[in-house]
DNA sequence: GGACCTATATATAATCC
DNA sequence: TGGATTATATATAGGTC
């Protein structure tokens, strides 16, 4: 009955934690859910945590698949046609920043270089995991360290838990 | 004063969509910190909507720039060795799965599979904003489109909110 | 539009099985 | 553990400036 007002911090209990794990992804899932109807947003978030024994997507597997598979199906060309003018007309979406290239949407450099940085760490994520074929739980613990251990070989201790939301 | 129950449906008033948008990204931000801190996950998410000029981070730019480089340091090798027992043992994270290859991670065909898909699916988008310098808006947009218009011309309307999350 | 302000709708911690 | 239950803590739609 929620009657504490939980305090934000790490629940030490093993249980405890998992239990609220589970609530809290499940909300979680269930907010994103909301967020994409309510604002006609197509998305499509995977969960992969140390506690499921299977990746958790939503809308469903085959919907993130039928997301992923649409896109790739998709002409190059066909997925660039400018249309921000489209999109504020139609919408009212898009706040154009002033002193940006003409061309090119406001964003598109603050995003490339977000989108290299989670491509370029979901590859080593990936060739690490793959080479060894070890749990991938390991590498997140070590990027949670703050600030140590990174090169060491003390091994972290908890942690592991890997959600990757994808929301287009 | 919330008296609404909130039809679970797309808003069509602009401006109302805005206002919710905003606040339940502001929602979702929250339940990502309290997820981290109670669970002892390290996370970092990035949000990029047509709404915000900026890419929307957390826990901080630096905070998101901070895992990344950091993960880019690890030495390959020392990012993957197996831990799953000390991590149990610590944690009792790792649930592991009965029939798996003894020296893999029991999830790691899974992931790997999601990896890939979401990788792929990253660097098509980048590559292809890149190549026209243009917003990745129309893409994702196209992406919503359930059934038709993936392959015709006819773009979509509304649409153009990207939020990605990575949570380690 | 943005910044408050509530009244309600929801999320969820704690408990029991 | 994995569900239910339910008392509270939170999130937030709708108003007001």
């Amino acid at each position: 009955m929620t009657r504490k007002k939980v305090k934000l911090a790490f629940i030490a209990n093993d249980s405890s934690r998992k239990a609220t794990y589970k609530k809290r992804k499940k909300g979680l899932m269930k907010k994103v859910n909301e967020l994409s109807t309510l604002c006609g947003i197509n998305a499509c978030a995977i969960i992969y945590s140390p506690y499921d024994s299977n990746p958790e997507v939503w809308p469903s597997n085959s919907g993130v698949q039928r997301i992923i598979s649409e896109f790739r199906t998709l002409p190059e060309m066909d997925q660039n046609k400018k249309m921000t003018k489209d999109s504020q007309s139609l919408g009212q979406f898009e706040e154009t920043k002033e002193g940006q290239p003409r061309d090119g949407d406001d964003r598109s450099y603050l995003i490339d270089q977000y989108l290299k940085d989670v491509n370029r760490r979901i590859e080593i994520l990936g060739n690490s995991r793959m080479e060894l074929g070890e749990s991938s739980n390991n590498v997140a613990a070590e990027a949670i360290q703050t600030v140590p251990i990174i090169h060491g070989s003390a091994r972290v201790s908890r942690v592991d838990v890997h959600i990757t939301f994808v929301i287009l």
